[in-house]
RNA sequence: GGCCCCAUGGUCAAGCGGUCUAAGACACCGCCCUUUCACGGCGGUAACCCGGGUUCGAAUCCCGGUGGGGUCACCA
C-alpha cells in the first residue's frame, strides 16, 4: 500500500471557517495516523473573491489549531507551486491535450442561452444541465461565433450512458447516472480552469492517496473521477465527510454567530479545546472518555469511525471543553493567555514586572473556574479594580443591614491596618479566626465582608480575594462600607 | 423540481442480528462538598421517525413513505 497522503485545499475567500478547520482537521489527523503526509494548497481560481489577505489568515489559523503541514505553501516541495493560479500552464497543458484527444470541446454559448436552457430543464422537472448544443460545431459556426468576438470556454465531453460509482469510504458506493450531468465546463473563457478541472490535475500531479472533504463535494466527485478517466489516472480514494450544521440545522454560516476559527480564538478558546471538539463533530472514539490530547486523537482517528449524519454544532459542549482545559492547563500559561484580554480591557497598562506577574496569576487562580473562555475574564476581575464596590442589588444591600455588620467590618480592618503585606496563608488564618473572636456564625461575617469588599454577594474564595487587594485597600473597603451601612 | 446524502434523548454520539428493560458526554433537574457562587462528586428526567418485509430473533439487514440536509455557476 502507498503511503498516505492527503491535503486541505481551501480557497482563500475568507477566514478559514469551523467546517474547513474541521476538514483540515481530519486530513491531518489521518496523515499522521497513518505516518503519511499532510499538504497544504490554495484553490484561488476565483480571482475575483481570493486574497492574499485570507490565505494568511487560513494559514495562521491552521497554526494555531496546531495543524503542521509537511508540504506546500510555506513549507515548499517537489510538486510545487502550490497556490492554483501559479500552476496555469500546467492546467492549459492538459486542457490543450484533452481537446487534441477529442475528450474536449469549445462551447460558445452566451449566459443568456445557458440561463434560458437551465430554465427550460427546471421547468420540466428535469436535472439542470448543459445540453451539448456547441458539441458539433461545424467549422462555419465556429468561425462566425469568433468573428462575433465570442470567447470559447472548454467543456468536457461526458460519456452517454454511463454510471459513475463513487467508492466512498464513509458513505460506501454512491452511483451518479451521466446522463444528468451534462458536459461541463473544465477551462474558463479566461483560460483559468474551473475547480472540477484543477483539482483533479493537482490531487494527481501532487500524489494524493486520500481525498477527505466535506460532503458538499459529493455530488461533484463523478464529474471528477469522469476526468481521471479521461486522463488516464488512477482515482484517489474519496472520504466525504457529513456537514456542520448551525442550531437550525442548515448548513452553519455567517448568521449562526461566530463561524470563523479567528473568532474563537480573539474570545480566549484553546486550541487544543477547538481541536478536541472538532474531532468529535463527526467523529467517536467509541469508548466513554471526551477529552483527548491532540496526541492521543492521532493515536485514535480512523475513518471508519467517522459518521455519516450531520452534526449540529453545540456551542455548549464546546464551551464546557474549553472550560475544562482553563481549569487544568498550567496556571502559567492560562495566565500568559489571559493577560492580552486584561490588557485590552485597560486593567494592564504599562510593563508587567515578575511581581505583577506574580499577582496575574493569583488573579486568574482565583477566578478561572468560572470561565469557558478567556474574553470573560473581565468580567470577573472587576471587583479587583474597581475604585468603588458599592452592593449591586437588593441581595447584597440586604446583607449589609444586619446588626452585626459594623463590628465585623470594623474587626477586620483593624486588623488589615497592623499588616504591610498579606498572602494567601495568612488570609486564610485571619478570616478563619474571625468568627470566633467575634463570637458570631461563619455566615453572618463572611458574607458581609464578600459585599463590602466586592459588592457582591457571590465570588472567589475571601481568601483568594484578600491578598490580591492588599491590606490597604481591603481596609479602604471597609471603611467606605462601613459608612454606607451607618 | 431533478440528483445525492442522512435519520438513536434538546445536542454530540456508542451500538455494526441475540448480552438493548439502548453506553458515555454537553445541557437540564436534584443531592452532596463549599459558612457564597463556580469547580468537583453522586443521582435523575430524556431516544431507536413511520409502515411493510427478511429472520427463531431487528435500533442493527431490505423496500416504501415521511422528515431533514446538500447540490444543481465561466464559486470552490
Amino acid at each position: 500500500m502507498p503511503r498516505v497522503k492527503v491535503r486541505f485545499a481551501p480557497s482563500p475567500t475568507g477566514p478559514l471557517h469551523i467546517g474547513g478547520a474541521r476538514s483540515a482537521l481530519f486530513n491531518w489527523l489521518y496523515a499522521r495516523h497513518t505516518g503519511g503526509s499532510f499538504l497544504v494548497r490554495m484553490e484561488d481560481t476565483d480571482r475575483e473573491r481570493s486574497s492574499r489577505e485570507s490565505e494568511e489568515n487560513i494559514l495562521a489559523a491552521l497554526r494555531w489549531l496546531g495543524l503542521d503541514w509537511d508540504e506546500g505553501i510555506g513549507a515548499g516541495g517537489p510538486n510545487g507551486p502550490y497556490r492554483q493560479t501559479e500552476r496555469l500552464d500546467i492546467y492549459r497543458g492538459y486542457a490543450q491535450q484533452m481537446l487534441d484527444a477529442g475528450l474536449a470541446y469549445h462551447c460558445y454559448c452566451t449566459e443568456e442561452e445557458l440561463t434560458a436552457e437551465r430554465e427550460a430543464l427546471l421547468a420540466k422537472g428535469e436535472m439542470p444541465r448543459y445540453l451539448g448544443r456547441c458539441r458539433n460545431l461545424s467549422p462555419q459556426e465556429r468561425a462566425r461565433c469568433e468573428a462575433a468576438g465570442r470567447r470559447p470556454v472548454l467543456r468536457f465531453k461526458v460519456p452517454a450512458g454511463q454510471t459513475v460509482v463513487v467508492h466512498d469510504q464513509v458513505r460506501g458506493a454512491v452511483s451518479f447516472d451521466c446522463d444528468g450531468i451534462g458536459d461541463f465546463i473544465i477551462m474558463k473563457s479566461d483560460g483559468i480552469p474551473t475547480y472540477n478541472f484543477a483539482v483533479v490535475v493537482d490531487d494527481h500531479l501532487m500524489g494524493i492517496t486520500h481525498v477527505i472533504r466535506a460532503e458538499e463535494h459529493l455530488p461533484n466527485t463523478p464529474r471528477q473521477i469522469l476526468l481521471y478517466r479521461a486522463l488516464g489516472w488512477p482515482e484517489p480514494e474519496f472520504a466525504h465527510v457529513s456537514l456542520i450544521l448551525g442550531a437550525d440545522r442548515t448548513k452553519m454560516s455567517k448568521r449562526h454567530g461566530a463561524t470563523s476559527i479567528e473568532q474563537y480564538q480573539e474570545l480566549g478558546y484553546l486550541p487544543e479545546a477547538l481541536v478536541n471538539f472538532l474531532a468529535l463533530l463527526g467523529w467517536s472514539p467509541g469508548g466513554e472518555d471526551e477529552v483527548f490530547s491532540p496526541e492521543q486523537l492521532k493515536e485514535l482517528f480512523t475513518l471508519d469511525r467517522v459518521a455519516k449524519s450531520p452534526a449540529v454544532f453545540d456551542l455548549e459542549k464546546l464551551n464546557w471543553l474549553n472550560g475544562h482545559y482553563i481549569r487544568q492547563c498550567p496556571l502559567e500559561r492560562i495566565t500568559d493567555l489571559a493577560i492580552p484580554f486584561l490588557q485590552k480591557a485597560g486593567y494592564i497598562t504599562g510593563e508587567i514586572t515578575p511581581e505583577r506577574y506574580a499577582r496575574l496569576k493569583s488573579l486568574v487562580a482565583a477566578v478561572r473556574d468560572y470561565l469557558s473562555n478567556l474574553a470573560e475574564i473581565t468580567q470577573h476581575v472587576d471587583i479587583f479594580f474597581a475604585q468603588e464596590t458599592p452592593p449591586v442589588d437588593d441581595e447584597a444591600r440586604a446583607v449589609l443591614t444586619g446588626e452585626q455588620v459594623p463590628a465585623v467590618l470594623a474587626a477586620l480592618r483593624e486588623k488589615m491596618v497592623a499588616l504591610n503585606e498579606l498572602d494567601e496563608e495568612t488570609a486564610r488564618m485571619i478570616l478563619k479566626k474571625l468568627p470566633r473572636e467575634l463570637g458570631l456564625g461563619g455566615k453572618k461575617v463572611y458574607m458581609p465582608l464578600r459585599v463590602a469588599l466586592t459588592g457582591r454577594t457571590h465570588g472567589p474564595e475571601l481568601y483568594q480575594v484578600l491578598p490580591l487587594l492588599g491590606p490597604e485597600k481591603v481596609a479602604g473597603r471597609l471603611a467606605r462600607a462601613a459608612g454606607r451601612c451607618s
